[in-house]
DNA sequence: GAATGTCTTTGATGCAGATCAAATCGAATA
DNA sequence: TATTCGATTTGATCTGCATCAAAGACATTC
């Protein structure tokens, strides 16, 4: 398997590169799985690797002393993993569900970026990327009520998948839930029981229909987005 | 005034450039400044330079369309501002006091990008930077109490003023408050009112001292750092 | 030195979401 | 089919912060 073969083509890394950058990132790379709700790096260690999630959904999250979680990233099949010139980690990286990561090596890989400027400039894409929505997080964390947090949260995952699958924005949307109530909740700065609340309560509304208490159908993809209280174009992506 | 001759060493852009990279930037370099609550560029509209703060401080803030507003991003001087490879706006830039700002024009600083890999590396590496502020202050958006709220605004303030001034992390620290109560409540995803009622209750118990409105002193900075809920060494820079 | 405007403080009250507690559901296992 | 255990829902109550309202505190201008 080369990294063109991978399901889905990284956003992160090798999509853009020319052939003899595959060729060369090639050489340093590995595939790596982590079953749910392994660890695949805890805060204060070092990570050997950068890469991109091919399969699954992982999270990064930071801790306070006394237990307060809070999500800082959601990675979706596609997105980068891992801090190109650092080698500390500052969050802890968990599998939420069973995850493939594609891993380059991270020294050989950084050796790279000094011989491939493209690729510097790609992963400084990714990062203003990353910074953007962590900002968008940010609007929704400070200033939005429990409800337009749910709403906002499915709104994202939606589009992850749409997009994922090349569906058009107007279509009805189907998915199961790829995080349980708790890690909903550390993502949106709640507790359980309110994300529960909030759900229930978008389905009696219509806003969403639910299948057992993970599969999610979206009908009307801008009603959602008027839930979250974006405007219709807006929303972020991972 | 040649890079080098800035008050400040920018850690954003040139503090690290080679001679002949530093004349390549002095060749697209001015300067500008913008009054206190003057709009530096609006949301939507693009930006035709990138740079960085010289003196003063300037926000980087999100509102909805019903008026609600996070601030984002804090740029004290040496911060760097802008998006390079993109052109749209993506938050209100606004100087919150009179700012100097360090400007190069974005097409030809573009242009140096391509031909200077190690000026994208430092890019990047800035860009993480703002990643790992953003996320650190996720945290404190989701999962901290006003109170510890305010401690962890104050602390971060205090903290860039002694690296600024080169104090040991000891001593106490003095400077006036940059931000108005407002500002601060836009920060911290909270009201003015309560930002007014948990800094004095900050000032009742000790931690700070107040000498007028705006100036203030940190006796201790521990004593504020465990108020902010943060473990000792941890907390932000922007 | 009165008037005006901005920033800040202070008080009273209300409510969204937290907290505490106990069911209920569903999947996996025996 | 019964058992167990994690995930989820539901209910009752509490509380931290928002909201609404009004009164200082300063600086600036006339």
């Amino acid at each position: 398997m080369n990294c063109s073969d991978c399901q889905i083509r990284h956003r992160a890394v090798c999509s853009r590169c020319s052939d003899d950058e595959l060729v060369s990132l090639e050489k340093i790379k590995y595939y790596r799985t982590f079953h749910a709700g392994q660890t695949i790096a805890l805060m204060g260690e070092s990570m050997d690797f950068v890469g991109s999630v091919v399969t699954g959904i992982a999270t990064l999250s930071q801790t306070m002393e006394d237990g307060r979680t809070q999500m800082v990233g959601l990675l979706l099949p596609s997105d980068f993993v891992g801090r190109p010139g650092r080698d500390g980690v500052v969050y802890n990286v968990q599998a939420t569900t069973d995850v493939t990561l594609c891993c380059f090596y991270r020294k050989p890989f950084e050796d790279l970026m000094v011989q491939t400027p493209h690729l510097v400039q790609r992963l400084l894409q990714i990062t203003l990327d990353e910074l953007d929505a962590a900002r968008e997080w940010m609007l929704v964390l400070g200033r939005k009520t429990a409800r337009e947090k749910l709403a906002s949260l499915l709104a994202i995952i939606a589009r992850r998948y749409a997009t994922l699958r090349k569906l058009s924005p107007d279509q009805a949307i189907e998915f199961d839930l790829p995080l349980t109530r708790e890690a909903m909740s550390d993502y949106l700065g709640l507790t359980l029981e309110t994300v529960s609340r909030q759900i229930n309560a978008l389905k009696k509304d219509g806003v969403i229909e639910l299948d057992g208490k993970r599969h999610v159908r979206v009908p009307d993809m801008r009603s959602l987005i008027a839930e979250a209280g974006d405007d219709a174009d807006g929303g972020f992506v991972a």
